[in-house]
DNA sequence: TTGTAGGCGTTATCAC
DNA sequence: GTGATAACGCCTACAA
């Protein structure tokens, strides 16, 4: 292993002045700053990163925790996308990822106290369904900058997250079935038990009201059965809409269900806008309209946030709304 | 921050016996030991990882190495799993796992350079997407054990590898589509760029010779269009499948389109199996029978290779198949 | 069985 | 601008 002394040895000077190299001292002259780096390269060397955090007690690494068996934690086909938006900052600066489940078992300890009391960590970012009290308390009391995806609920304390901005999102989906011509507009899928679905079904009420419409409103679950089941009977029900709004992306595939089953067209009698889930949308018949979700910048965004964390500890707490933007595809006609 | 002097002090003891504690050295009487741990607990101290891996030139820490910009690199789906199954065992090790991308750019080095010149990593996982010749040739000059998600193509060297029994796979389905009485089955979607789409008709051929079927094989891509479009090709043709193997799971959603739309039904007209994306397999009309794939199985014994190689580095390189298993779903009959 | 001392590779603090 | 030296927190001979 090469180390340092290796480096001032061949360039002829002390390991003092090879540190001052690497770290871009000012008080070093250009000739032997030249010198050094020549050596450096030649020699192959990387500054042991494990002697310089014993050094600064930093570890220049960033938790991404998650909870595996909690499917809120969590989707699947977001995590990836999230991950890449915080690697894609978390290395930019020169720190490394640590992804670590919450519940792993270890021998005494929680992984999370494992990280952070020895010093393996400087900051967490987790999602907000995993963000209680109790796990607040923890990482304040040791001091560890977090920062939730997701804004977090039921939580005193205050916190800094980054949540997509989903009221917006149904607000400009809503507008936009409007502005096309659809009149009837239904909300399918509140699910008053969380939060974005909340704020979805107020970005709806948002537009439905300011434009004088009727609010149609029906809560159910988000699987697809109960999309098919709850679609049914709206098609059942006095007032037939002519576009639906799915408060998520899997009730889509049951709503189409239900429209296509009872004879109708869509676009045409009836428009659908969901929410993003890329690969659902582009793979049903018709391929659906949806709020487009940027995930890898609510990944970005939350690193960024945790940075300005670690790097200035008074740093005040803050919430981040990401904006949405909708994307056409078959299920909205373009002018009805 | 509480240090092993800091334990020694309130123990009464010196420092070094506070260490033999922490790892268990046999030369320690029971008693010092039980008074020391009871010091540790009330301080609640944990060893710096750092100070211990700079003594030991660890850092007891695995990269699970990916290339986000590469489609192909990890389905998403399937990353999460993958991902669950090292975790688990990376951490029962008492290890961090850091995730990274290939393509990160960081100022003068790669990400992989930069992990492992500075003994910030002891192992990497990496899909056999991304590696060649000389990403080898790199990480067996660096000394970094690692092992490969999926079996490698176009490698002169030897190296460690875990990959799903495709071949199996796709047999255990053909014999299990012949059993339930089906007489015609085709193979759609087969990939001659793609090792799994390979190996997956192999076990096709396989069992199709075996029961001296005709093999009716179609060669396409792997889009919802190549298989709507290919499955209509195959209803207009001499022969007429009545089961439809799909290499891959997207294709078999454009099959079922075309299959409903020339107005034949499954599963009693045509039975239909593909490989598992469980999430589209059950939103699917109907539901599609998969030969399920145990991706976290295939994650955690990638861990398990790679520990081998860590902990004894004469290890020698091998492969390893991970079985597969039909999970019936409607897209096939019961008995016809 | 326990304590002392030296060192892992780096950086910060002094001198010069 | 540069070099010696003492840390950082832990481990491991070696000595007792």
């Amino acid at each position: 292993m090469v180390t340092i002394k290796d480096v001032a040895k061949a360039a002829g000077v002390s390991s003092s002045t090879v540190s001052r190299t690497i770290n871009n001292s000012p008080s070093i002259s250009s000739k032997t700053k030249e010198k050094v780096i020549k050596e450096i390269k030649r020699l192959n060397f990387s500054p042991n990163s494990m002697a310089k955090g014993l050094i600064n007690n930093k570890s220049y690494t960033v938790t991404l925790l998650v909870d595996v068996d909690d499917e809120k934690s969590f989707q699947n086909p977001f995590f990836y996308e999230i991950m890449h938006g915080i690697e894609r900052l978390v290395y930019k600066k020169e720190f490394s990822l640590i992804v670590a489940n919450l519940n792993t078992t270890m021998k005494k300890q929680s992984v999370l106290e494992w990280l952070v009391k020895a010093k393996r960590t400087e900051g967490v970012i987790l999602p907000s369904s995993i963000l209680n009290s109790k796990l607040v308390d923890e990482l304040k009391k040791d001091g560890v900058p977090f920062v939730s995806i997701g804004e977090p609920t039921n939580l005193k304390e205050s916190v800094s997250w980054v949540d997509i901005d989903n009221k917006k999102g149904t607000e400009m989906a809503t507008y936009s079935l409007l502005d096309k011509g659809y009149e009837n507009i239904a909300f399918l899928g509140l699910d008053k038990t969380k939060l974005f679905s909340k704020r979805r079904y107020d970005g709806y009420m948002n537009a439905i009201l300011e434009s004088k419409q009727e609010v149609i409103n029906v809560e159910c679950g988000n699987s697809k059965d109960d999309g098919y089941h709850n679609m049914k009977k709206l098609l059942n029900g006095p007032v037939i809409p002519d576009a639906v709004i799915c408060a998520d992306n899997i009730i889509s595939i049951g709503v189409i269900r239900a429209i296509q089953e009872a004879g109708l067209s869509i676009p045409e009698d009836i428009g659908i806008i969901s929410f993003d889930n890329q690969q659902i949308a582009e793979l049903s018949y018709p391929t659906i309209t949806t709020v487009n979700v940027d995930v890898y910048e609510l990944g970005y965004q939350s690193a960024k946030l945790l940075f300005e964390l670690i790097e200035n500890p008074q740093t005040r707490y803050q919430g981040l709304l990401i904006s949405t933007k909708i994307e056409e595809r078959e299920s909205t006609i373009k002018n009805k």
